[in-house]
DNA sequence: AATGAATGAGTATTCATTCAT
DNA sequence: TATGAATGAATACTCATTCAT
């Protein structure tokens, strides 16, 4: 962490600078561990000033309000996740099965896995009482997303891979336990035994084979 | 419900009788609907009173807090939801993909399209603030729930129809679309246009497709 | 404190209902108080509830704001002030002068001399910060105030007692000393020693003195 | 003001200096406007600071705190009042009634239109939260102003032109009306609408007219 | 001298809970 | 039992003041 090089004085000169610019990341990321552990109500906003080593003040300093600090945790967060992947089906050349089961792996590795997922679960939890950002959601997210599923279910039909089908609730099929892996890592997994738990690879694995063997015209090939 | 009506000032007396019997569930489902639609937190005492009938004062003579009777909510609600469907299973006579796929619109007819399905999107939204809660739902309707299904797989394992998979997982895998459309139905369905909107009983009927011709042995018998 | 009449029990049984219709009543006092003596800033709402011998959430239930709190306040005791001396113009048979000078007294024994005057004092100094309770003051106090001295300068004049005058500008000439007295006493007045203290009887007699004979066609008669 | 131009980073140097010493004058004319315009607790530091080109830490270094600013305010302005106007009246040569109308008028064109006038405004609001404050006030501005008054009360009393009358109550009746029009002019007069508008050069003739008319022994001479 | 990021004491307001009636 | 007036602990937010740069 601290630099013998004598150039420090001078990199010291910018240390508050830089700590201002730092400083709303600090909190946003406070803020998105507290709201996503204990939810929105439940998570005091010194609480978040605390955990992000400046005091009440600062942080009403960098955001006018404790809503305006949730909302601004949901769009940070969902930044990194919206436009991620629709790259890998325009490259892929393999089977339509192939692709489905690495993205679904993807997903979980650049989303469902970190932090991050936890606004879904916040958004989930907190929708009714902060409508706008569950529309905000819903249109940034969930539409994106189904459209991407949706032109890979697409590409297999018209592979003549899989069967065609109801593309619109097949989506809903395809992403429901993403969507539930995501929820249980942040609510139920914390509390139940090791005999209960579920291991996210594996279990994204089998939802990936059960799903193309289901999709597929010819399963046994 | 019973009883001949006998001289009217007697039939208030009976009214008010059965009043106060009923005031605890009032209360419950006055709760209910309101934890389910805005979350604890952001649930007042008194807005459950007053959507019960009663005063402010009468719940705390009920309920000794607030906290106490989010419990009471879940309590009375998950109790409905265990050892149903159980039955199912024994008396059964068909193939197990039809079977699986019959559980699983009953289980929504029953419980995902009740009021009671509530209880679910709370326990996951709130289990961070009430772990004891959240071991309870686990222990009390997970594991029983996950165990139904679990015999489901080895009887259609056991019977030559189903192929041998992780029941582990596959169980959860079968469970998480259920589980998706609860929080889906008390989170973002409000907020979503019409074009976004999820048929349920579609949904789980190609859910249900979908899983069993994953699990077949020959899918296209 | 305790009485040994044994009626007592029946009004005991309504103290608390008393006490509620009551405390709107002891809020404002307290509030009048507080609010003339120190401004509205520096009145804190918890100091209001104290004096009026209640608790903090007391007040907030009976005014949703301080900022309510002080509307009230202005608005009961504006009440007071209107439409009262209107009434000796109509009756009064002697001469102007004289009319003049009795009601500048009554005035000051009825309004100036008494508590509610303070609220004039809380107006012009917090005009600016809530420029719509200004206009009702103006329009409540001042408009009819200023026509109601307006009939008597014009009484005065058509009966041939006093000059014709600019009725505009000598109503406010007239009020004026009026409304200083009363700033006066709710500011420098508390902090001047005696020797310069103002005795509001002299001070008025001399002002309507000084006036009468200003107005007069014949000051000497 | 002065100093011939050099080259231009000399003039620059000028520039900083003669900023640097105008300071405490530029935040005192800002402070002055708001605390005018909305009293003392709603001020904020920063605003004062904002309004004279600096920042809220230099505010600091030229005030040790908001209160001080306050005071030094008060002080600032009060020096001009004082003492003005006694000369007026030494070489004064002509009837009284006409030097108390003069006087009347210069005290309006040289302090009452002024925004220093403000400050009056602000020390009656005040005085009860600024005791100190007021007395000052009272001393050496009251005081000085009051005698200065009485002097010419006495002037025209000596001089056999006015009746005898009650010295110190004559006075005030004399002040108030003008101590009316700068309260009158910094709180109502923003708010109320042209009809009711006061025009101050009309109401001081006025109302010296009605003074002197009801001090002259022979008011119809 | 000047800056403005940081602080934290202070205040209005909410709401679960109590208790006299 | 039932009521609803009363309470006060808890919390978001403000703003005068400090101080590292």
């Amino acid at each position: 962490m601290s630099k013998p090089i004598p150039a420090a004085p001078v990199l010291e000169a910018h240390k508050r600078e830089r700590r201002k610019e730092a400083r709303p990341g600090e909190l946003l990321e406070a803020a998105l561990d507290l709201f996503v552990e204990k939810g929105y109500a439940a998570t005091r906003a010194e609480e978040v000033a605390v955990r992000a080593g400046v005091s009440k003040g600062t942080l009403f300093l960098y955001f006018p309000s404790k809503e305006e600090l949730f909302k601004a945790v949901v769009r940070e967060n969902l930044a990194r996740t919206v436009s991620e992947g629709a790259s890998e089906l325009e490259v892929f050349d393999g089977p339509t099965g192939e692709l489905l089961t690495h993205m679904m792996q993807q997903w979980w590795a650049r989303y469902g896995a970190t932090k991050a997922s936890g606004i879904s679960k916040l958004i989930i939890s907190e929708a009714s009482n902060f409508p706008e950002l569950a529309r905000f959601y819903q249109e940034e997210v969930v539409v994106p997303g189904t459209e991407l599923v949706r032109r890979v279910l697409q590409r297999g039909i018209d592979r003549g891979e899989f069967r065609p089908v109801d593309l619109h609730h097949t989506v809903h099929v395809i992403m429901a336990p993403l969507i539930f892996l995501v929820m249980w890592k942040h609510s139920l997994a914390p509390c139940c035994g090791a005999a209960a738990a579920i291991d996210p690879e594996t279990f994204i694995a089998q939802h990936a084979d059960l799903m193309v063997r289901g999709l597929l015209k010819e399963p046994n090939a």
